[in-house]
DNA sequence: CACTTTGCATATCGTCGTTATATAACACTG
DNA sequence: CAGTGTTATATAACGACGATATGCAAAGTG
């Protein structure tokens, strides 16, 4: 189906230039005769390699659930799984955050140049669910969350997330009511509703937030 | 600054089929000429009546917040605000899905050709939380919900419920995990996480839904 | 009546994704 | 090495897009 490309140098090239185009100017920079320009090459590259752009927009797409993906997989796994929770929920913020132009097409339903994801590429994306159903069932395992669907659970944390992610990222969340603040509470309410109650003891989940990706609701935690 | 249009008939008409078209083919058959078409007219009257096709589209999301306005507001108030609350949810997750390209360009930041929303249009969308604040604040009021900080609690449920939205209208939310189960653990959630006793005692949510925009949370009420 | 203003159709411009065509580089056969 | 088929890329073109300029007819005004 997909043209395999023969030089896989050039089609990173373009997945390259694409995703900065992407980041750096929005959507409305990526075009084919921009992409020709910034690879160094004309616009039949983008045809030859990918066989349009709905395939490239498809190709950087998969870039982004693996980038996704890793970091994800990169929060550390420590003692206490309800902390661990939290991080890949920030973690997850964060890589939105940091793609956020990307993240739209991944999730939001952004119409890049009439661009449609496939069945598949939506699996990719159900696929990030799992370390955090995993994470999830490890802290019912470890009596912190009371017993229960795992993955429901999790569904719910990815969909209190992504809310927030995207009307972040759409403007809405302003002070005092900005994302921060918002998503300190998104995390505390779903740990009170798994069950947690040292997340329900803590007065506020606003504390220090030096560790990367790891949120301090575990602060009363032996 | 945007021009007042002189005949209002056809600066309506052409609202009307820009969603009627928004709606039925997507935001790719936006376009001045098949609008044109459509209003039985010319281009022209995109740019003599609006200014452009930015401010049509703008137009028609303000037209669409004051659909979930009223929405949100035809929620009739009864005795359980608790209720009230999750009637809310299912009201504005309604409106959502009959709009679902339109509400994907008033919160999804859906790039309708180059679509931008301005901070004036984010404010629109803003307001329709104010009823939801006064429903939650009489949950407080009524020993329902434990006393807080009621806007920020209307904040969450918006984030959780247009987490959903966006998510169930991109296709991530399938079986067993579908956009019904999910929207009952996410109103669910919430009202525990507001202290609501009562929801945390009731079994499940997803009882019967037969009362429209009403969720049969409260079942277990006197 | 002449004169200005207004509303909309037509034609045009530059850009978009895409395709057709032409050219250049390559691999292989003899 | 010549000849041949294949492949990759550049160029040009097509239809459609948003937007603008131009033109013209109807309405308004003195």
């Amino acid at each position: 189906m997909s043209p395999r490309p023969a030089h896989p140098e050039l089609s990173a090239t373009l997945i390259e230039a694409a995703a900065r185009l992407l980041a750096e100017e929005g959507p409305g920079a990526l075009s084919t005769r921009r992409l020709a320009a910034e690879a160094g090459t004309s616009t039949m590259a983008v045809y030859t390699y990918f066989g349009g752009m709905d395939d490239l927009v498809r190709a950087m797409v998969r870039e982004g659930f693996t980038m996704l993906n890793d970091r994800m997989s990169a929060v550390a796994e420590t003692g206490d799984p309800a902390s661990d929770v939290a991080a890949l929920g920030l973690a997850y913020r964060r890589n939105a955050l940091e793609h956020r132009h990307l993240y739209g097409v991944m999730f939001g339903g952004s119409n890049l140049a009439g661009f449609r994801l496939t069945d598949e590429d939506r699996q990719h994306g159900r696929y990030t669910l799992e370390i955090l159903v995993k994470t999830v069932a490890r802290c019912m395992a470890a009596g912190r969350f009371s017993a229960g669907d795992a993955e429901l659970v999790a569904h719910q944390m990815w969909i209190a997330v992504h809310g927030l992610v995207t009307l972040e990222l759409g403007g809405y969340l302003v002070e005092p009511y900005d994302a921060d603040t918002c998503f300190d509470a998104q995390i505390r309410s779903l740990l009170i509703a798994a069950g947690d109650e040292i997340a329900a003891a803590t007065q506020s989940a606003a504390a220090s937030r030096t560790r990367p990706d790891v949120q301090p609701l575990a602060a009363g935690r032996p």
